[in-house]
DNA sequence: TCTGGGGTCCTAGGACCC
DNA sequence: TCTGGGGTCCTAGGACCC
């Protein structure tokens, strides 16, 4: 039988800040995403002051401020560097491992040979809180939907001390615990499907096990199918420990204000399909298509509405940015109409494959920056920017105080990836302190 | 009035994940 | 005043093929 773990950072957001800012324990902190515009990770102090995930920042600003609430823009320098610390013990714990997102890793417990399971998850715990100062729970189970479905008890339940094991429950035990998790808490349940089941009297994960199959296909398709078996133990998901390569790569950003200038969406397309470029040399792929999109702020019920999106194929696949930008900018301007205040846009490259794979095209010659590999421009300034921070060199001239630049009004320094934003200790008195 | 059966590819939209 | 970003897979419908 299959044995899957499932290990996840608690408030994983949060805790990272945590690590280097001690001011910030024991009280409520929540994390906002990009723009400051929602609340995308809470303390479990937070938490209990019922700020809800996903929640627009200005309708918690009231709560945040009677409660002393710390607020803090997305660090994801910071996140992605202590994500790969934790990354790092696991796949020394578990070779067969299977990232699933930034703060979530699937671990094959199958063919550990360990005595003592629960022992064993305990330790790992300990060792990524004592090496990195994140705090784990880790969930078991024969499925990785019960295995993540174990990982929210381990978090919720006091006595399992953030490690629960589904497998060691027997039928009646598991059969206990689904009947305690409401339906919407299962993997793969999302918000319009739980809607649709308790509407029909589907609430527990119980019932949901239980519900018959041609019902579930009918109302859930295949999908919900397989989440159905996997809560009853038959493993329809396998652990992917390579990921399978991108099929698409994009940038998009909502500006920090409403543009109507041209020059100004032009030079944020610009940076957009530039940082996408970069993505996808960094995975070793060319793209065959780009789509370019704009569109008006859809929040603004007085602002007249404008959303629109077209795409280009290259003749010959390519990660070159000049190329990319110059597509960008030319589906752009096929875009453009005056007189709309955009409020957002993004480049998106489709058809991506490996670079060695190219195959020039027989009217490719005149313009020589079609394949990837062989172009020392881009080596060098992914270099560059590699050293001397993203953006250090770059196509087209930057504007200015530029209104599309997304508002950042709590970010933490990157405390673990740039020289100048690493704490200093000093050592005072025979004991050392730091400096924060 | 009657109108096969099997396939592919593409696209847009929906649902879900974190 | 103030509402994220980056992905995946599935489905249905249309065009087209023999």
């Amino acid at each position: 039988m299959a044995t899957f773990g499932l290990v996840d950072c608690n408030n994983f957001y949060v805790s990272c800040e945590r690590v280097f800012q001690p001011r910030l324990a024991d009280r409520p902190v929540v994390v906002l995403s990009n723009n400051d515009g929602c609340v995308v990770a809470r303390s479990q102090e937070a938490r209990a002051l019922g700020i809800a995930m996903g929640t627009p920042f200005f309708k918690v600003r009231g709560v945040i401020e009677r409660h002393d609430v710390a607020v803090l823009s997305s660090n994801y320098a910071l996140y992605s560097d202590l994500s790969e610390r934790v990354i790092s013990i696991l796949a020394a714990a578990a070779p067969d491992h299977e990232v699933y997102s930034i703060d979530e890793c699937f671990l094959d417990l199958a063919r550990r040979a360990v005595p003592d399971l629960n022992a064993w998850c305990r330790d790992l715990r300990t060792q990524i809180q004592r090496w990195t100062g994140i705090p784990v729970s880790v969930g078991v189970g024969s499925t990785k939907t019960l295995a993540k479905l174990a990982s929210k008890i381990a978090k919720a339940a006091p006595e399992a001390d953030g490690v629960f094991d589904l497998t060691r429950d027997d039928a009646k035990g598991i059969v206990a615990r689904l009947r305690e998790t409401p339906v919407g808490d299962v993997w793969g349940v999302g918000g319009r499907s739980s809607k649709m089941l308790v509407e029909r009297g589907v609430h527990t994960a119980l019932d949901l096990r239980d519900a018959p199959d041609g019902w579930v296909r009918q109302r859930m398709g295949v999908v919900g199918l397989r989440t159905v078996q996997e809560l009853r133990g038959v493993a329809c998901y396998d652990l992917e420990s390579q990921p399978a390569p991108k099929q698409a790569t994009c940038c998009s950003r909502t500006f920090g204000k409403a543009v109507t200038d041209k020059g100004q969406v032009r030079d944020a397309i610009i940076a957009f399909a530039e940082r996408a470029a970069e993505k996808i040399r960094h995975a070793g792929q060319v793209c065959g298509a780009i789509q370019v999109s704009i569109a008006t702020d859809r929040f603004d019920a007085n602002a007249a509405q404008y959303k629109t999106a077209a795409s280009t194929t290259f003749m010959t696949p390519t990660a070159d940015s000049r190329a990319i930008v110059a597509a960008s900018l030319r589906i752009l301007e096929s875009l453009w109409r005056d007189g709309f205040a955009y409020r957002g846009g993004g480049v998106l490259l489709l058809d991506l494959s490996p670079a060695e794979n190219v195959a020039r095209s027989l009217f490719d010659y005149g313009l020589d920056y079609g394949a990837a590999g062989e172009d020392q421009l881009m080596k060098a300034i992914d270099r560059i920017n590699g050293r001397f921070g993203r953006g250090a060199v770059g196509l087209g001239l930057a504007t200015a105080n530029a209104q599309w630049r997304m508002s950042q009004k709590h970010l933490s320094p990157r405390f673990t990836t740039r020289w100048r934003d690493i704490p200093k200790a000093r050592i005072e008195g025979g004991s050392a302190q730091g400096v924060l």
